[in-house]
DNA sequence: TTGAAAGCGCTAACAC
DNA sequence: GTGTTAGCGCTTTCAA
């Protein structure tokens, strides 16, 4: 076996002192400029490459970066994971992934292994079903500054990154008001979750206020689905009655997929028999035809914020506040 | 900041050495049980976790393993990180991110990192256009296994994970044969690729070989795309002319995704006027109706292999064979 | 401008 | 069955 070169190999070759090669190496100014020079060549001659376990053991900085989602073959957290390692990388830090799949558990054990590994910061996507904050507090207090991006909890102690999940809904809404839409199908999520309750409450409110001034009707039918099987049962069994609704919002893209595989099976033609607008990460909507109008709520923006936030928090500006990433309309030709 | 407890705190505490405490949290078989009992319940509550990059640094062993991708953001290689992420945790290691971007440049880069970071070992899928195999070689010099998978180099001192590109060719090919398929828009992808070499080859091999013995004819119409767009617009083409196809093959999941947008736009029925068969990952078959006809190659069964082999490996088995991963023929309604 | 020395937390050979 | 000790590779204080 091929040995590692390490700091003191250089500093017998160099005759010079292990410190001096460290300093040497981080472009210490106390450092002569042609020392620097002799070490630097030196070890790029040799393939030199510090050993990070022992330079993180030292100064407790691992340069390492953690994130827990709760599923990676979504269609969403890959692209914010994406764009994290991408910035992370950027910044001389590596990324550690750890998939909770949704089970509280592991989502501990997985903390578990950031205090093990000395992570220099955690980003968190909390679990469905998370309650108990304590281990995250615990790990909060070991100076692992945690940002939580996406599914963020109700607390106020931690920097949180998440989408205006009201202004989505709304923005939604209304481009359904503005075109006359008066049947509508209105696909959410799981009721118990806060993201759902979020979108379904600026949603209805969005309708309830323009109606309360205008002189005008129409019809919500929420439907609640949380898989897209279900939303594609739910979309046919409306399309197979009498009274057919006139457009489908989804709200997420799971309900989108679902919903566009019943409209291939009813044979309905998007938009003139029935109008569809999502809110999405933006990608299945250009798998279609026409492709579908959105509002977006993009993986990757919310990942640049959630690292710079990191960022900050290393820099040690430690404000807790909930930070919104924003959505906006897309127009495709399917309402 | 609270400090992190360390094997020493519990040593002073119990009037025992660090070794004993070593010992006892590890089961070592000559520590009294009434000893690790002891340690153990006090480590408990103290929350003790070992600091793993001080055992890194000891044992030269980091428990960390690294994968390479080009990309995330596709419909493949997420489902490859899950399955190893979870057999990784299974085994006590973590797993680091780096994306290559298809740079080689960022690719060895990545090698660099996984070199400083002292990794137990490196899952790579090449990126599209890295020629030069010496990073990898001395990566390997220095007792970091690395195990390709997917993307894998054409030389055998790696261990290699692949799909049977061939057989998964020829899978789709006789399904195509056997439903009597005269006119067949056959879309594959770069044809600089080895990927599309192995597929082309062996799927024209397959009609060529059956229609040298039967009394028969059929015309495939090869063409390559290497974007979900430029697939919509073959198909598109092909079905506004006269010489209409009777059904239609796809390499990868992107050309299928553009395939389906182009048959919205012309209003094909599938699979009365078109039939459709593609090789998948097997998730956006499930998108459509009616589902597609695939030849499925999981990025689950190929995490799994990659990741047995990588345990192999590290427990001393270091065999430099190719091994495959199955492909399978997935019936849909589409053929 | 450079060097000596201590120590981060852990493991393991060796001693008892 | 337990303790002593050295050392993994690096950084950093203090001294020269």
């Amino acid at each position: 076996m091929k040995q590692n070169t390490t700091i003191f190999d250089l500093s017998k070759i160099l005759n010079l002192s292990t410190s001096t090669i460290s300093r040497a190496l981080k472009d210490h100014p106390d450092i002569a400029a042609e020392t620097k020079k002799r070490v630097r060549e030196l070890a790029a001659k040799l393939d030199y490459e510090p050993n990070l376990s022992a330079a993180g053991l030292r100064t407790n900085n691992t340069k390492e970066l953690a994130i827990i989602v709760p599923t990676l073959s979504g269609f969403f957290y890959d692209s914010v994971i994406s764009s994290i390692e991408g910035e992370a990388r950027k910044h001389g830090y590596s990324l550690m992934i750890l998939v909770s799949s949704d089970d509280v558990a592991i989502e501990i054990e997985n903390l578990k292994i950031c205090k093990q590994r000395h992570v220099a910061g955690v980003l968190v996507c909390l679990s469905l079903h998370t309650k108990d904050l304590l281990p995250f507090i615990k790990l909060q207090e070991l100076e692992i500054p945690i940002i939580f991006f996406d599914k963020v909890p109700n607390s106020d102690i931690f920097p949180r990154v998440s989408f205006n999940d009201e202004r989505a809904a709304s923005l939604a809404a209304n481009a359904l008001i503005k075109k006359k839409k008066k049947n509508i199908l209105s696909l959410f999520g799981n009721i118990d979750l806060s993201i759902t309750q979020r979108r379904l409450t600026s949603y209805s409110a969005t309708f309830n206020n323009h109606f309360l001034t205008e002189n005008d009707k129409n019809y919500l039918f929420i439907e609640h689905a949380s898989s897209s099987t279900e939303a594609a049962e739910i979309v046919c069994k409306y399309f197979g009655g009498e009274n057919k609704p006139d457009a489908i919002f989804c709200m997420t893209d799971e309900l989108l997929i679902g919903t566009m595989k019943a409209v291939q099976v009813l044979k309905l033609s998007i938009p003139d028999s029935v109008g569809l607008i999502a809110i999405s990460n933006g990608l299945f909507p250009k798998f279609y035809h026409p492709e579908v109008t959105y509002v977006e709520t993009s993986g990757h923006s919310l990942g640049q914020l959630a690292f710079s936030r990191m960022l900050n928090y290393l820099q040690g500006n430690k404000e807790n506040s909930e930070i919104s990433a924003e959505a906006s309309l897309m127009e495709g030709g399917s309402l």
